[in-house]
DNA sequence: CTAGGTGCTAGACCGAGGTCTAGGTCAACG
DNA sequence: CGTTGACCTAGACCTCGGTCTAGCACCTAG
């Protein structure tokens, strides 16, 4: 009985304040397919969006931040949308996610190495005066 | 003896295979001032890389996977070419990538998370049919 | 009544980072 | 000799992901 009630319809300014996207990138997202469940709309034309939508839409936003293009969002929400059978598909998209992700982790880890060991050559040049490195 | 002898000059398709940009975009990078040595030209006009600047650019690429505008490298570039004596500029600007840096990092492991507990989820749905997830 | 606030659509615009084209010079090959 | 290939410049073009504008509808408060 806790499951779904109450879910109170959201317009989507109040989406755009929990979601921290502004309302023009909600609309463009909709355009772009990145909703995962039909958005409805009220008698007069505005969305109407529910507490799942923005669930759904703060994981867009952490699948956008590790820089997954809206293309692929979209298609993952369209398996989603299109309900159950395709789970393996789902799988495959998220496991292809993941191995760039662990790329990205990677360039990450090589490029903090570099910066790290020229911060540390940096301070103790500051501090001694010493080295001559190529920079 | 093991220093700086013996530095065959490059061409830019030379550079470009080594470092894995195109020679449009080594063009670009110059144009936009993200090489720390001047590049010399032959008497024909053609550009002519050294071994150093090939290291330069190899750490350009690190920097731009890691998310670091061609501005930002920009900058670091020219206080790099202006030589010794701004060495507290340069680690600012790299500690403040290192922070960026560490930014990217969460957000990718807060995605990597959500990921796998997906992947495990249909992995699990797949295998015994089970489950019932938001999606 | 009118001013503000929120919403709608369609479509223009923008910055970043490349990528490609046109039109030209040069050297080497067959 | 003509062709091929590497290089040059200036500048057009492209994708991506937003962001903003115009012009309109509606509701509420003063």
């Amino acid at each position: 009985m806790i499951q779904k009630m109450e879910t109170a319809d959201l317009s989507i300014g109040e989406v755009a304040r929990r979601t921290g996207l502004s309302v023009h990138t909600l609309r463009l997202y909709e355009r772009e397919g990145l909703l995962a469940g039909e958005v409805r709309r009220d008698e007069k034309g505005r969305r109407l969006y529910s507490e799942w939508d923005v669930e759904w839409l703060a994981n867009c936003v952490k699948f956008r931040s590790s820089g997954m293009p809206l293309a692929t969002i979209s298609r993952l929400a369209r398996l989603v949308r299109e309900g159950t059978g395709n789970e393996a598909e789902r799988l495959e998209l998220l496991c292809e996610h993941q191995h760039r992700i662990a790329d990205q982790l990677a360039q990450l880890h090589a490029c903090l190495d570099l910066i790290n060991n020229k911060v540390a050559a940096y301070q103790r040049h500051l501090a001694i005066g010493a080295s001559g490195d190529p920079w």
